[in-house]
DNA sequence: TGCACTATGTATAACCG
DNA sequence: TCGGTTATACATAGTGC
């Protein structure tokens, strides 16, 4: 008549309902007893989808003196916790860290880039000749003259009227170079006609 | 062999102490089975002057959950509607935070932006060179001239007409530089449509 | 849906080594 | 003090109203 308890979710919507309202009773009625047999302060909360609020015991003021009893103690006993905070604090540096190489490497490429313009426009100071920066640039002008090759033979073999080609190449360049200290009036006119240059792409 | 249980304090401290014992064994496997079988989030605590921690089921951190679900329904304790539009507030200012996150981000950028331009037109007064104006410059010239050499590359490499080409390029490459050292009114003009370009590529 | 019943599984009081 | 055993009180699954 009788099955013997599996220890499983109960499936059925029904019998699930009234088994908790059975064994949570029961469990209720089970600590009461330990309280008074024994003595000793106890508190118990049970959240379930049949009722709209909270199964507590001995009561919602007894819970919270209880829980906060319970809390005390939990500060002294954070230091498992702070050690799993502490080794995800490490995983996040060590990420930040990743971030922050690579930003470095993009920001010494930009300054390359700037100071190879600068060269070839002849505004360098002497003192910036430093190994490093001679060596950076050596590899950045390598990289960056295969890609101004590769840009010259597609155009070239693309290229549609010989006449128009050697400009193409020419304003390449130019566009290169611009952003290092152009200035003048001619420059100012270019700004509008660039504008809607750029509108029509977007 | 076995009494009924006489619901009143144990005196004999012996016994006292074995059935607590047995009993909390009991009620904390009882619980365990009522989660298991209904799938309910409960917990339970119980202090002893028999052990020096209190007994906390599921865990230390099942019961915190546990707790500070409790608590967040005890605090709006009126009714379950009550609790309801609580949490339906709570998600809006959640929301509402997001935005207005969103916007200072967005009104900074475009902060940052006004003030490069203003940098480059050496419109600046020195008391706006602070830590933070600096920083955030400094982040987002390098996105901006991302942006500009990203534009640089399209439009070298999809070189459409000929004729048409070259005065592209050129006031590409113009419009890139116009914004460094570039002064007058002409430029001012220039300003304002560039950040509506830029503004465009957000 | 919920309560009441009852057969049966479980918890545990008392005892023991 | 503790862990194991046993008899028995108690809890509750399944059932029907």
């Amino acid at each position: 008549m009788r099955s013997k308890v599996k220890l499983s979710f109960i499936e059925n919507k029904q019998s699930r309902k009234t088994t908790f309202k059975k064994r949570s009773k029961g469990l209720m009625k089970k600590l009461d007893e330990l309280v008074k047999l024994c003595d000793v302060k106890a508190c118990g909360i049970i959240f379930s989808p049949y009722e709209s609020n909270p199964l507590a015991w001995p009561s919602r003021e007894g819970v919270d003196e209880v829980v906060s009893k319970f809390k005390d103690l939990s500060v002294n006993n954070q230091t498992k916790k702070m050690v799993d905070q502490a080794s995800f604090m490490r995983q996040m540096i060590s990420k930040e860290k990743d971030k922050l190489h690579k930003l470095y490497v993009e920001n010494r490429e930009s300054q390359i880039q700037e100071f190879m313009f600068a060269c070839l426009k002849g505004e360098v100071m002497e003192y910036q000749f430093d190994k490093t920066n001679v060596k950076d640039l050596r590899i950045y002008m390598k990289k960056y003259l295969n890609k101004l090759t590769h840009r010259i033979e597609i155009l070239t073999e693309n290229g549609e009227s010989s006449s128009s080609l050697p400009p193409h190449v020419i304003a390449d360049a130019d566009a290169l170079a611009a952003p290092i200290g152009n200035t003048g009036q001619i420059q100012n006119q270019n700004v509008n006609q660039n504008q809607q240059q750029l509108h029509g792409h977007e």
